[in-house]
DNA sequence: AGCACGCCGACT
DNA sequence: GTCGGCGTGCTC
């Protein structure tokens, strides 16, 4: 692989280029060759078409299956070292295992400034220092007290600053290059690499002491360090997981590894994140949307360099080159957030599996309510299954208490009942937070004459009414338009919105409890950054106060005062139709429950329902998730669905329905028949309509593949995309494939 | 996916 | 007469 700068340059250079197209290019190496040779992880330049492309050596070699004399020179080689070895072996992993493009998966894994082709290795970070007092510097800054200012705070930092930290300080850049003109600053850069941190003092403050059970599953996910080591910690909420990661996370580092702890999107808070720094001492880098490329670009380096021995990041963190790979963590494991929705489809907290069995390390899957992939895993003894049970608080996680809805009249949602708990609530001073799994005032706008419903003209689906504005809006496409003061069908004025959503349950409990302050939390509420940290910092301080919001609610925050939790319609997520519905709701009413009485005081949960004797309500009722998952590995068990058959779902989606449907078709028939011959654990399932199978005026048609062995699922997949590239009709389509789907809509 | 080339409608 | 609509073809 590795050419040394002796030996004769290798004739072909086989590069992974930014495109869909799964195949690699030929090139031919530029005259200079790089220091160390050429060699598979470094990135070029390379012309493609009729632009310039970032790509990367995949290969050396002599030969290529293109005229030799017909292949374009590299433009020019960008780094001197190869990217890190275990990411470019991820990346494979990841192109391979989600059948995409090796050139855009090694693209979207890169930090947008190396895509861009900046320079990785020798990066400087520009700083700042005074230079020695002159008497009359100080008096040419007299009109300048900005200047002055910046200057003696430069004063007090002999080392120099760092531009981000004077920026940060409300200065400018052009006042520092105004002392810099007048000689009384300079500039100078300090390389980013440096020696690994010191790990002696270790910790900033110290651990917490851990119960029995905690002790328990940290020494089992010590008891090997160096090797693949799969543990499921299935802990409810409030038993202490983080402290457990925590003192993992310590033992790793205090052995000179690196710790990579991935969280869903919701969960990278200023507070999660203030827990982990003021326990170490050592940096912990975060890795989040919110980053700056330069940013962004520095927490790579800085963790691919092993100066950051602690990341924690979101979904696409996993894409970071750990230098001394320690171990992962995934807190949550069963969130959907790990899932990418488009593009490389892929699935963060499997590919931190695949990436800890590649580096012989531990794995830790923490979750209150794991995935039933995770479940099945832990119960075949292919994870270990370790189990926190004791909440620090003094009380049990509260009960469900399903409240039924049939027959009584709904304010808001709400029925009497329900609005009494509410108002007890209240009096005795604590707070309630009332889950609505619908934003908006109402799902739709309904005409009582003649039964007109205000559907969205692009989308198979009705339009949600809104207050804030006033405004009927399609949540599937960006349509929206007035909201009619007569019915467009038969004229009459009798029109009424029909349910409840956030907007509307808010205005009906600020009717109903005029003195008490509510605050309502969803996606249109929350568009500002920091309007939601706001809101909660004031539930936080403990007044009485009503909380009304969608699943943004549910996740991660803590919420102290809290004592009554009220579902206002359970029915919407238990039946829909997707396959992982009733597991994903049971996470979701479980972890809803765990908002409730987490400190002094016990709480309760109540349910609405129309279905109060559904049995799989019932038994999540009565004995809690894990009961309802049992019975629902059973299921799937039965209907031959995952864990136990694998699936990969096949999108096709035109303006055209016949377009997408014909295709479809043909897709099926090829699969069928190379099934039968080469993978006859796959079945094929389709093409058919899409749920919704009109959005935005694209036709959406489904082809569903399935095996019990995921390597014929895989061979399957590789020949069906190999057709769809070369298929003329599928241009003219729009396809993916996406393997192991979360949903199947 | 980009990005070109190429062949038919409404405008200075 | 041109500007520009998106069909189709290619990328070492």
């Amino acid at each position: 692989m590795l050419d040394s700068p002796s030996s004769p340059p290798p004739r072909v250079l086989r590069v992974a280029v930014p495109t869909p197209l799964r195949r690699l290019f030929d090139y031919r190496p530029c005259r200079e060759a790089p220091p160390g040779g050429w060699q598979a992880g470094l990135r070029v330049r390379v012309p493609f078409g009729r632009r310039q492309v970032v790509g990367v050596v995949m290969a050396c070699d002599n030969r290529s299956d293109y005229p030799l004399d017909r292949l374009k020179p590299v433009e020019a080689w960008l780094d001197a070292e190869p990217l890190p070895e275990d990411w470019l072996w991820l990346c494979r992993f990841t192109a391979r295992y989600y059948q995409h493009s090796l050139g855009d998966t090694l693209h979207q894994a890169m930090p947008v400034l190396l895509r861009q082709g900046r320079p990785l290795a020798g990066r400087q970070r520009e700083h700042w220092r005074a230079l020695a007092a002159s008497r009359d510097g100080d008096a040419r800054l007299k009109r300048a007290p900005r200047q002055a200012e910046l200057l003696s705070m430069l004063r007090q930092h002999p080392h120099g600053l760092p531009t981000q930290a004077i920026v940060a300080q409300g200065f400018t850049r052009d006042q520092l290059l105004s002392l810099v003109e007048k000689a009384l600053a300079e500039r100078h850069e300090i390389p980013l690499a440096g020696a690994a941190p010191a790990t002696t003092q270790l910790l900033a403050e110290p651990a917490l002491p851990l119960n029995r059970e905690q002790a328990t599953a940290l020494a089992a996910i010590h008891e090997r360090f160096d090797a693949f080591h799969p543990c499921l910690l299935h802990g409810v909420t409030g038993s202490g997981k983080t402290e457990v990661y925590l003192q993992l996370i310590e033992a790793v580092v205090a052995r000179g590894r690196q710790a990579l702890l991935l969280v869903p999107e919701i969960g990278l808070t200023p507070q999660t994140l203030a827990r982990f720094r003021s326990r170490f001492r050592v940096a912990v880098v975060a890795l989040h949307s919110g980053l700056t490329d330069n940013e962004r670009l520095d927490a790579w380096e800085a963790v691919a360099s092993g100066r950051a021995p602690i990341v924690i990041g979101t979904r696409s963190a996993i894409f970071v080159p750990l230098a001394r790979p320690g171990a992962i963590i995934v807190d949550e494991e069963h969130d959907g957030s790990f899932k990418q929705q488009d593009g490389l489809r892929y699935h963060a907290r499997d590919l931190a599996v695949a990436r800890a069995k590649h580096h012989d390390i531990p794995l830790v899957l923490g979750s209150a309510t794991p995935s039933l992939e995770s479940l099945y895993h832990a119960e075949r003894g292919n994870y270990r299954h370790l189990r926190l049970t004791r909440r620090a608080s003094r009380y049990a996680p509260a009960r469900l208490e399903l409240i039924d809805l049939r027959g009584r009249q709904r304010q808001g949602g709400l029925i009497p009942p329900t609005i009494e708990a509410i108002r007890e609530t209240l009096a005795a001073g604590h707070q309630v937070l009332v889950f609505i799994n619908r934003r908006g005032f109402a799902p739709t706008l309904a005409c009582h004459t003649c039964g007109w419903l205000a559907d969205c003209d692009a989308c198979d689906a009705h339009m949600t009414l809104h207050r804030q504005p006033p405004m009927l809006a399609c949540h599937h496409c960006d349509k929206h338009r007035p909201v009619p003061d007569a019915c467009p069908e038969c004229g009459s004025a009798d029109l009424r919105p029909l349910g409840s959503g956030t907007e509307r349950t808010e205005e009906t409990l600020a009717a109903l409890f005029p003195k008490v302050p509510v605050h309502r939390i969803d996606r249109d509420s929350t568009r500002r950054r920091d309007a939601f940290e706001q809101t909660l910092g004031e539930v936080r301080r403990g007044a009485p106060c009503l909380l009304v919001g969608t699943q943004m609610l549910a996740k991660g925050h803590h919420l102290p005062h809290v004592t009554l939790v009220v579902v206002v319609n359970a029915d919407a997520g238990l039946y829909a139709s997707d396959f992982r519905a009733l597991e994903h709701s049971a996470q979701l009413l479980t972890q809803v429950a765990g908002r409730a009485g987490r400190a002094a005081h016990p709480g309760r949960v109540l349910v609405q329902t129309l279905h109060t004797d559904d049995p799989h309500l019932r038994l999540l009722a009565e004995h809690g998730y894990d009961a309802l998952a049992g019975q629902l590995l059973a299921e799937r068990r039965a209907a031959a669905l995952p864990p136990f058959r694998h699936l990969a779902l096949l999108r096709l989606e035109s303006p055209r329905e016949e377009a997408a449907t014909s295709l479809g078709r043909e897709a099926a028939l090829l699969m069928r028949q190379w099934v039968a011959e080469h993978a006859p654990d796959v079945s094929c399932l389709g093409p058919v309509p899409a749920p919704m199978e009109r959005r935005q005026n694209r036709y959406h048609v489904h082809l569903l593949l399935s095996a019990g062995r995921r390597s014929q699922l895989h061979a399957a997949c590789a020949r069906l995309t190999v057709w769809l590239e070369a298929s003329p009709e599928a241009r003219r389509v729009r396809w993916s494939l996406d393997v192991d789907p979360q949903s199947l809509s």
